[in-house]
Parts: structure tokens; sequence; C-alpha cells
DNA sequence: TCTGGGGTCCTAGGACCC
DNA sequence: TCTGGGGTCCTAGGACCC
């Protein structure tokens, strides 16, 4: 029988804050912006959700409900920080951990009895060597299989630990909500409602066809997770083995909605040299690129292309980024551009001996770019040619957006 | 309510091939 | 040309998660 330990730290974005700023410690947080911005909540402190805020919701709304609250800017440099603190400190209890987002990892604790004492007396041990040192709570969830694990958690928050046995998973779970199973949202609770299906347990008496015929494969996986099942996907999954990504993106959402190609040239030119340098990161290609736009009443457009070969690099990117823009702009004011990397392979793929030498120059001049922008900011060499003189990018190390220190700004190859 | 940004997975239709 | 059926790739959109 398999031990999984979820680890879900409490709060996470305002707890980290509030060990830069412990005058926040008390009182309602909300991290994610000002209340004035276009922007939702990142995460709200227990002291602000008894006024109905919560994540996800505009920051607009939030102030409405808590104007008391303070509002910080997400800082996501800290929380990568933490996060890996966290991580090592996870790390000794188990050599299996795996991140599943920033704030919480899954444990293989299977077959660590004789190191680390039962799966309660090693949750608690865990737990408090995580408190001790990050200074950050946490909640655990254990189970046998990932979903039970996670939903454990959930049901420990805050600061708490919950065991739930083998054989025991359909008696825990079937009193619950059926908005508590992952993977179950808004529009899957509605359908499910419609139904008459409103705990977990009335979905696990439920019949498989049925749930087949209604949901289709979503419906035999919901069938599984009613009974706690890891069924399917990356739930079955051995915990830690690290895979690639499978897409990487950037999108901008404007202060203000804009029509000015002046504006948006550049944002497009910013955010795929962004997707580029992850790409090069990873060692990954890309072999289709896909632009986002979003206007003024919110409709979003998709559209996409598939190159021919695989590649990194940021003016092939940007070529087939700007085309697929101007392709399919209405020339309606934008409220949102983002540019997404798919389709990613390991090497370019096949190519002629020019192409190929070509190719492992701009590498090499893109890499060395890479650890330029490390060393003056991302502002210190473009490739936006639309940006020249017009537009000076305002950047986390250059606020201003002035030329400063090391290359001259704009910089072209 | 006036709605971010980074992802994953699934569906469905059309093109194209055999 | 009135026309089958399966497989794969591509594209667009949507639900969901943190």
């Amino acid at each position: 029988m398999k031990t999984i330990f979820h680890v879900d730290m409490d709060a996470f974005f305002v707890s980290v804050e509030r060990l830069f700023d412990p005058s926040l410690i008390g009182k309602p947080v909300v991290v994610g912006g000002q209340p004035n911005e276009r922007g939702v909540v990142s995460a709200a402190s227990y002291e602000a959700r008894k006024y109905g805020v919560h994540s996800a919701m505009p920051l607009r709304t939030a102030y409405k409900l808590c104007p008391q609250a303070t509002f910080v800017n997400g800082r996501p440099e800290r929380y990568r920080d933490c996060s890996k603190d966290v991580f090592r400190v996870l790390g000794r209890f188990s050599p299996r951990v795996e991140m599943a987002s920033i704030d919480e990892a899954y444990l293989e604790m299977t077959g660590t009895q004789r190191l680390h004492g039962r799966p309660l007396a090693a949750a608690h041990a865990l737990h408090e060597a995580v408190r001790r040192e990050t200074r950050l709570n946490c909640s655990i969830g254990i189970a046998a299989s990932r979903l039970v694990a996670k939903v454990s958690s959930d049901q420990a928050k805050p600061n708490g630990i919950l065991l739930v046995l083998p054989g025991q998973e359909a008696a825990f779970l079937g009193p619950l909500d059926v908005r508590r199973i992952p993977g179950v949202g808004k529009v899957t609770e509605k359908n499910l409602h419609a139904l008459g299906i409103r705990k977990v347990g009335d979905l696990a008496r439920l019949d498989e066809d049925f749930l087949e015929e209604k949901f289709g494969k979503w419906g035999l996986a919901l069938a599984g997770k009613s009974r706690g099942l890891d069924a399917g996907g990356w739930y079955d999954a051995e915990i830690g083995e690290a895979e690639d990504p499978k897409s990487i993106s950037h999108e901008h959402t404007f202060g203000e909605d804009t029509a000015d190609v002046e504006a948006l040239e550049p944002l497009l030119a910013r955010l795929t040299e962004m997707v580029a340098r992850r790409l090069r990161e990873h060692g990954l290609f890309a072999r289709t690129v896909q632009l986002k736009l979003r206007y003024s009443d919110f409709s979003t457009y998709t559209r996409a292309h598939t190159l021919d070969h695989a590649t990194q690099v940021d003016t092939e990117l940007l070529a087939e980024v700007r085309s697929l823009f101007h392709r399919n702009w209405t020339g309606r004011p934008v409220r949102l551009l983002g540019v997404h990397a798919g389709a990613l392979e390991h090497s370019e793929g096949q190519m002629s001996l020019l192409e190929q030498d070509k190719s492992d120059r701009w590498r090499k001049a893109l890499t060395a770019i890479d650890r330029l922008r490390d060393k003056y900011g991302e502002s210190s060499v473009s490739l936006a040619a639309g940006m020249k003189g017009r537009f000076r990018e305002r950047t986390h190390e250059n606020p201003a957006g002035l030329p400063g220190k090391g290359p001259k700004p704009d910089q072209e190859l």
C-alpha cells in the first residue's frame, strides 16, 4: 500500500509577504496588485477572506468588499525563493518530491518508515521542520493516492495534518461537495447539480456507464475520482519524475486598451523574446507558435501556425508572431496580447548543413545575450526594431525605463 | 464582479493520406 | 463522381488548477 503526502502551504503569498513585513500579521491582506488596477487577487489572508475576498476575484471587487485591507503587489521572485527553501526541507524526508505548483508538493513516502517512523509521526516532524526552517505554515494530507492526499490536505487547512486510512477513502470523500474533487470547477459542478448530484457519495453510487454517457471520457475519470482513485494521466505518474514542459507562453494585459501599433509591436517583441529565452533555458525548440488577442469586450482569439522546423530563435518566432498579428488584428483596441510556443521538441529536426550552421551560430549569440540580460536587465538588449528610440520598456531593474549601466539600450544584432 | 498569468488536458472539425 | 472509413496532424476553444 502506498503512502503519499500532499504538502500545501497555508496562504503562501500572504505568509511570505508577512516574513518581509511583520506589520501585516493579523491584518486583512490582499496580494495581487493595487485596488484600482486591472487584475485579480492572487492570495487573501484569512482576515480578508472573512469579508468574502478570495483568489481570482477582481482587485476592484476585493476593494469594495474590504477597503481596509492592505493591497500588496505580488513578488514572484520572493515566492520562488521561499518555494525552493521548502523544497529543500521536503527533500530530507523523501528522495521523491514533486513540486506540483509553487506552494504545493507531493512526497512519495512509501517505504520510509524505518527512517522517519509511521506516517503521522513523519508528518509532524516534517511540519515542524518546515515551520522552523522557513517560518511558514503548511497543511499535510496523507493517503494512498495523490487525489485523496490532496483533498485531505485541503480539509486539514489551516496548519493541520490529516491522514485517511487505506480503505476509508469512500467514507472520507462521500460527504464532501463534488466541488472538492480536483478538476471539478464551476461548470462541472453546475452540470452535476443539474443531475441532482451534490456530494461525492452521490457520484460514487452512480453507474460508470451513465457517467460516461453524460460526460464522455471525463465521466469515467470522475467515477474513479469519486472512489479515491488516481485514474489516468498525470495522476498515475510516479512522483518526482520531472518532465519537460509541454508549452511555454507569456502574455500581458495593458493598463488601458490600446490600438497604437507603437505600443502593440514592442510588446509582441518583448513577449516573444521572453518565450524564446525560456525555450533556450530548457533546451527546447518550438514547432508551433500561437498568438493570443483579447479586445475590450473580453472576446479572445488565438491563432496558431506550425513551422516546418522547430526553433528557439527570437527572430524566427517573432516573424511568425507578427505575421499572425497583422493577418488577424481587426484594428480595434487591444486589451491583451499573448505569445505561446507549443509542440516542443529537443532539437530543430531535419535541416541542411547550411541551416544547421546558421542555427548553431544563432544559438551561441542568443545565449550570450541571455547572459547580458542576466547582468544588465531585460531591457539592455533587444531584437525589437520597433522599439528603437520610441519605446523604453519599464522593467524591474530599470523602473524609469531609462538607459542605465552596461550596454546601450536597444542594441541591435 | 468587470474579469492576471502561467500552465495542463480534452474536444471537435477539417485537411490529408491510404 | 453520387462516395467509406481509419489514422494523424493541425487549429480553435474551453474547463480547470494555482
